[in-house]
RNA sequence: GUGGUUGUAGCUCAGCUGGUUAGAGCGCCUGAUUGUGGUUCAGGAGGUCGCCGGUUCGAACCCGGUCUUCCACCCCA
């Protein structure tokens, strides 16, 4: 029992099941995306740490996993520096490399390597594996996939508008309806912060906001007093907590209460020109609601915000998230880039299916019949008639001892092989096969084209 | 990183205020059925009670530590 294997927290293995139903997530989402003209990128799993460390500010440097380094590592490491036990200081000396944390940044440090052989504007998607250091929970994982899009090179608001799009073509391919793409813009953010005196404080009031339909106005308030933000601003932002009514609505209160603020009204501007023309192409089933409350975490946005929140009922959080970023490639060294991704988070999905029962009934990728092994004699006879029905693309296989009958149907049968081909010597003298429909428990005689024929269907 | 929670047979779980050989259902194996699975019946195997230490005459049960599960916070997909 102690002996028993097991696998690292946060991790998880996949059985076949499972892995059928990732893969018919993951080839929608890569449909989809091809059919919006991004083009797949791959990225090592691990990069230098300096490229990931500081990108994603603090709370992000203790979430990525580190690599240590191959050899004496401590040798490298002076006994003052050691007995000091700064952990921040000795990673640095013991470990140069690390776990990527998320695609975008391995994405940005590509396009800044690779910027003689791309083409602006690169629209590319990429779908693999991140790793934190996290404490799993639900929906949560220390190994989960990513799924991204992203397009560099271009600051066309087009590119937001066809996000939205591609959101609602994704959920919509994949059954799940009502999802709310939540759409806001920094530049709003910034300037809420400028308009109510608190610019210097964009991180700690927007994080705070994010938060509102979580711990409500009075939540909120109270983080924001505790980061000292003043009553005189708490009381300017009073018409935020109440915002209710079509985008159309928030668009006119944006201007409104945004009037004196050239940087949040080049924010309702953009956020306008988004929503209307969605309001004029058209979403299939998900819908484009304008959250002003919406922040997300991470600081490099610049521009448009999407996050994507399932259905009400499944209580699962954001299945999506992304927006536009005018300076990633700068922390790289290469100014002035725009870019604007959107996320897909996978892991997420797959339980929101899950609970909502929205995976198709796949085409089983399981074997259409199971020859019985009568010994090595009827076994050959079994094979020839299986290689033809694998040419023929027939799934089919022979079990491969020749042990009593009743375990080798009883194989079939947890297996859900729908039909099993017995070929012993009766049939052999016969030039037949006898063929069961595991399901019916019917058999009957049958040639081989009239088999080939029958498994076909 | 903080707080709580969980761990007993392959799986899902019982196990009383600490008391002798730790149970059930399902699954598994064998046979009834030597060319027939899914049903039925009879029998059988399988657990140092997550791990380490402590209290006690005695620990699955109490205490401490550690790992793990799940949940919330921080943060985030």
């Amino acid at each position: 029992m102690s002996k028993k294997p097991s696998i690292p927290k946060g991790t998880r293995d996949f059985n076949p099941e499972e892995v059928t139903r990732r893969n018919y997530i993951f080839n929608v989402i890569k449909e989809t995306f091809a059919l919006y003209g991004f083009q797949p990128i791959e990225t090592p799993s691990f990069e230098n740490s300096e490229t990931l460390m500081g990108k994603y500010g603090e709370e992000g440097d203790r979430l990525i996993f580190k690599i240590l380094n191959s050899g004496d590592f401590l040798s490298k490491v002076d006994d003052k520096l050691y007995s000091e036990k700064d952990s921040n200081k000795i990673t640095t000396k013991i470990s140069e490399k690390a776990l990527r944390y998320d695609l975008t940044v391995p994405f940005a440090r590509y396009v800044v390597q690779h910027q003689n052989q791309i083409t602006f504007p690169f629209k590319r998607y990429q779908i693999q594996p991140v790793w934190r250091a996290d404490r799993p929970q639900k929906g949560r994982f220390r190994e989960f996939f990513q799924c991204d899009a992203d397009v560099v090179g271009s600051t066309s608001l087009w590119q937001e508008v066809e996000f939205v799009q591609l959101y609602d073509a994704v959920f919509t391919k994949l059954g799940l309806k009502d999802v709310t793409i939540k759409i806001n813009n920094r530049k709003i953010l910034s300037g809420i912060a400028e308009t109510i005196g608190a610019e210097d404080k964009l991180i700690d009031f927007t994080v705070a906001l994010d938060k509102l339909d979580k711990i409500g106005e009075d939540g909120v308030k109270k983080e924001m007093r505790e980061k000292s933000i003043s009553e005189d601003a708490l009381q300017k932002l009073q018409p935020l907590f109440s915002f209710k009514g079509s985008n159309d609505e928030k668009l006119n209160a944006l201007s409104e209460m945004l009037k004196t603020s050239e940087l949040g009204m080049k924010g309702v501007e953009e956020l306008e020109f988004i929503a209307k023309t969605i309001e004029k192409l058209g979403l299939q089933t998900a819908s484009l609601q304008i959250d002003v409350t919406l922040a997300r975490g991470l600081n490099y946005y610049t521009g448009a915000i999407f996050e994507v929140s399932a259905p009400a009922e499944v209580n699962m959080g954001s299945i999506g998230g992304g927006g536009r970023y005018d300076d990633l490639t700068g922390i790289f060294g290469m100014p002035n880039i725009s870019g604007v991704g959107i996320s897909f988070g996978l892991d997420r999905i797959y339980l929101v299916l899950e609970e909502l029962n929205l995976f198709p009934k796949t085409v089983s990728e399981n074997s259409k019949a199971l020859f019985i092994n009568f010994g090595n004699k009827e076994a050959l006879y079994a094979m020839e008639a299986i290689t033809n029905l694998r040419n023929a693309g027939i799934k089919a296989e022979l079990y491969p001892d020749d042990t009593k009958m009743g375990k080798q149907m009883g194989y079939a049968d947890k297996r859900n092989i729908p039909f099993t081909v017995l070929a012993g010597e009766k049939e052999m003298e016969a030039q037949q096969y006898t063929l069961k429909d595991m399901k019916s428990g019917a058999q009957s005689s049958v040639s081989y084209s009239e088999l080939e024929k029958m498994l076909a269907q």
